[in-house]
DNA sequence: GTATTCCTTAGAGTTAACTCTAGGTCAAGC
DNA sequence: GCTTGACCTAGAGTTAACTCTAAGGAATAC
């Protein structure tokens, strides 16, 4: 079986060493074996369950609950319901940035045509009707 | 003219008075004008310039790059090129941000239904095939 | 056999963005 | 005229998530 260095890893998640240490230190990676000499050994499962750390800090989730999932994933069968339920919030909480992403985005577009014009005229004073423009 | 003090301009944006004077002190409202005993007043553009700031944070901008804008913004129509390709970097910033999400909210989609048909199952193994599975 | 280059740890330092405290001013209410 | 409450400043403290340093171990290169 294909094992990896922590240099190997942090290379593939674009992550630093120090990155991954930290993350062993809070309790992200109790499943990553030693060597002999207790260099850490990362297996591809680890790999997965890293982009899955990934993916949930992707969605804001501080470390520390990460955490908990993660011991709730050493826990076994028992703690299913919980960890379903974590992803659902999780996915309400993705759906909930999606939709204040859309509406910065709106924002940005229109300052985008609002200084398309102002540059187009030399003047910011083109814009000068409106209400609560300004910059 | 309606004016605001700083405790009603924190209340209607949902910040702390604490966070408007820290963006104060970091250059963000060079524009708040002040009452002859030195109380901060704010107009309704004022408000409106904390929404775009707002608006500049929530896309990842962080409060220096914000302050860069600020002072463009009050150097006149000099700055409208650097002001316009600003808006530009954040719209192609957003748009990456919204592409992240949506694989995030992938994976995430992934785990509720991976987490359904176990705990309908009382058991994480039902999907033992599954090659990176594993949480 | 020694230099290099990887790995290890504990713990200190950094950074951004707040968040709060202490000590003070000022206007309104009683 | 004094209390209350909102405002002010300077500066200290907090938090999360790294990021790095120092000191050392082990394998490989020459």
């Amino acid at each position: 079986m294909k094992t990896y260095t922590i240099s190997e890893v942090a290379k593939e998640l674009d992550l630093t060493v120090y990155t991954l240490r930290y993350y062993d230190k809070e309790g992200l990676m109790p499943f990553v074996e030693r060597t002999p000499n207790g260099n850490r050994l990362f297996k591809e499962t680890d790999i997965g369950a890293l982009k899955v750390i990934e993916c949930l800090k992707s969605t804001g989730m501080p470390i520390k609950e990460i955490k908990t999932f993660i011991d709730w994933c050493s826990e076994g069968d028992s703690t299913l319901e919980q960890r379903y339920n974590m992803f659902i919030e999780r996915k309400a909480n993705v759906e909930a940035q999606m939709e204040e992403l859309k509406k910065t985005m709106e924002i940005i577009q229109h300052k985008c045509s609002y200084y398309k014009t102002a540059m187009d005229a030399g003047t910011e004073d083109i814009h000068k009707e409106e209400k609560l423009a300004k910059m």
